[in-house]
RNA sequence: GUCCCCAUCGUCUAGGGGUCCAGGACACCGCCCUUUCACGGCGGCAACACGGGUUCGAAUCCCGUUGGGGACGCCA
């Protein structure tokens, strides 16, 4: 690590789904170290379960991660000089590997069956012993071995974790002991520790076999990951032993839980990015919320960028113990990011559901200015980018009857003096031009007070519900002529003028 | 059950022997701003799991207890 070129880490995700918030995190710790050091992040994919990996999954992870701002420069679609990049391409280097084990005979062929084992797991389990695996065919001899595999009983290929009272001389010790980067040094005694499957009795490696080896040979030197994979770390550092092969630095970073404090999964809800995505989070948000969850920076800061991150991020800064994924803290960081987005981005993000509505017809300059205007004016109402939609929908939608099934509106147009205001409003907007800027709002605003008698709420409340449809909306100053302008621009769905919306409202109140 | 990890406000966290009757953020409550709703500003509530050590002094170090989590698979 005196190089820092050097640094070289893996974000190996299986591909069954979507990307998780986990895993997520998992990445953006690994990007986040590599960019830190100058290093080089790899993304591997762990597919070597066949029934569970689909190539469809996997594109769908990419995206994800790529969604999140996360590129990688080694790994499937880039390449590099460890491809390929995908587990199921690799299967003849962690065969070579199992070949080289076993006629060092640090690994055994075992013909135990599956139905044998669950048999053997539970019994150990009822005595109270570890459900290790008995070391049945460990004790086999090589005529025996022979002789099964002449029988063709297929077998599994089994790394013999090694015991003092061993026969066969071993070179090194079963003992395991890692400095973790997060967590310190942690141990475990050769005892409580048992013979695993290296090779399936297909020939598939196993998960604990290939990720040894593939970060053995794509040269990982910092392997950073999820702390459910901790208790794992022995039997891998075990094969590394068997091969003589250098030990990389472990960082085992705590794991995410849902509100009930177990590890999140899908019964508490959403929990992949591509759902946030979909709900309206934006990436930036999300990258922000998930590096904060575990790691926090010196300065104390809660809001920052990638390149923020990148320069300050550390692992000593990392959290040992887990985190309760908060969604209203993830909200109130998206509503951030949101009130202070350029209204161009947003309208950028949003031009899809506005074409879907009708509210945009032909993408003209002046359409989109006003789209910009107006969403300036509304980008603080929301916390997800779709909260946007109906924070805008007054604009283009109004509705009498709708507007009068509101219990507070048809009392507030019970009172006489609120219906006068109304009509009074509805002659002044035929008399003179709709307010297309606050000065003119302003000056239309003075001659209702002095036609009604009215000023204050019981002025401006009347008037809110009648060119809005709604007791509650932004600041009247910059809607109305928002409004007024909607109807002249071209490219946006016909509204309805102010006039229109009054004498609308008028007519109601009069039958 | 066995092994491993973890333990500061409800949640995310700062803190790593004295500067801590513990700081920040979200949420919640109040006030201000305001013709409404938001935004924003200000303030409030709220925590060192427990018990033993070590030390002049412990949220900080050690041991134990309790609690939580994870792993024990021919899943990853």
């Amino acid at each position: 690590m005196n190089d820092q070129s050097d640094v070289r880490v893996r974000f190996a995700p299986s591909p069954t789904g979507h990307l998780h918030v986990g895993g997520a995190r998992t990445a953006i710790f690994n990007w986040l170290f590599a960019r830190h050091h100058g290093g080089r992040f790899i993304v591997r994919v762990e597919d070597t379960d066949a029934a569970r990996s689909t190539r469809q999954s996997e594109a769908m992870v990419l995206d994800d991660l790529r969604w999140l701002g996360l590129n990688w420069d080694e790994g499937p679609e880039v390449d590099g000089p460890h491809a390929p990049y995908r587990q199921s391409q690799r299967t003849d280097l962690y065969r070579d590997v199992g070949e080289t084990l076993l006629s060092s005979g640090l690994v055994y062929r075992c013909f135990c069956d599956e139905a044998e084992l669950e048999r053997k797991r539970t019994e150990a389990e009822e005595q109270g012993r570890p459900p290790h695996y008995d070391l049945t065919c460990y004790r086999l001899t090589a005529d025996e071995v022979a002789a099964k595999i002449s029988e063709g009983l297929s077998s599994v290929l089994r790394f013999h974790v090694p015991h003092d009272g061993d026969q066969t001389s071993v070179p090194f010790d079963g003992d395991v002991t890692i400095e973790d980067m997060i967590r310190g040094q942690i141990t475990w005694k050769k005892e409580s520790l048992g013979d695993f499957i290296v090779i399936r009795s297909d020939g598939m490696p196993t998960y604990n076999f290939c990720v040894a080896v593939d970060d053995h040979e794509m040269e990982i030197s910092h392997v950073i990951r999820a702390e459910e994979h901790l208790t794992n770390t022995h039997r891998q550092v075990l094969i590394y032993r068997a091969m003589s092969w250098a030990i990389p630095r472990f960082a085992h970073v705590s794991l995410i839980l849902g509100s009930d404090r177990s590890k999140l999964s899908k019964r508490h809800g959403a929990t992949s990015v591509a759902s946030y995505a979909e709900e309206g989070f934006l990436p930036e948000a999300m990258f922000n919320y998930l590096t904060l969850l575990g790691w926090s920076s010196a300065e104390g800061k809660e809001m920052f960028t990638r390149q923020y991150a990148v320069e300050h991020f550390a692992l000593d800064r990392v959290n040992a113990a887990p985190a309760v994924f908060d969604r209203q803290k993830f909200e109130w960081l998206n509503g951030q990011y949101i009130h202070h987005s350029a209204p161009e981005y947003l309208f950028d993000l949003l031009l899809p559901n506005l074409r879907g509505l009708g509210w945009i017809q032909q993408e003209t300059p002046e359409a989109r200015a006003w789209f910009e205007e107006t969403l300036m004016l509304i980008r603080t109402s929301a916390t997800r980018v779709h909260d946007l939609i109906p924070a805008m929908q007054f604009l283009f939608e109004f509705d009498v009857h709708a507007l009068l099934e509101h219990e507070e509106n048809r009392e507030l147009f019970a009172d006489p003096d609120a219906a006068m205001v109304v009509a009074r409003l509805a002659e002044d907007l035929g008399t003179h031009a709709s307010p297309e800027d606050g000065d003119q709002l302003q000056a239309m605003m003075s001659r209702l007070k002095e036609a009604t008698g009215q000023k204050g709420k019981k002025l401006f409340m009347p008037v809110r519900v009648a060119l809005t449809g709604s007791a509650h909306g932004p600041e009247l100053q910059r809607s109305i002529p928002l409004l007024a302008r909607a109807a002249e621009t071209p490219g946006l769905k016909p509204v309805l003028s102010p006039l229109e919306r009054a004498q609308a409202l008028l007519r109601h109140l009069r039958s």
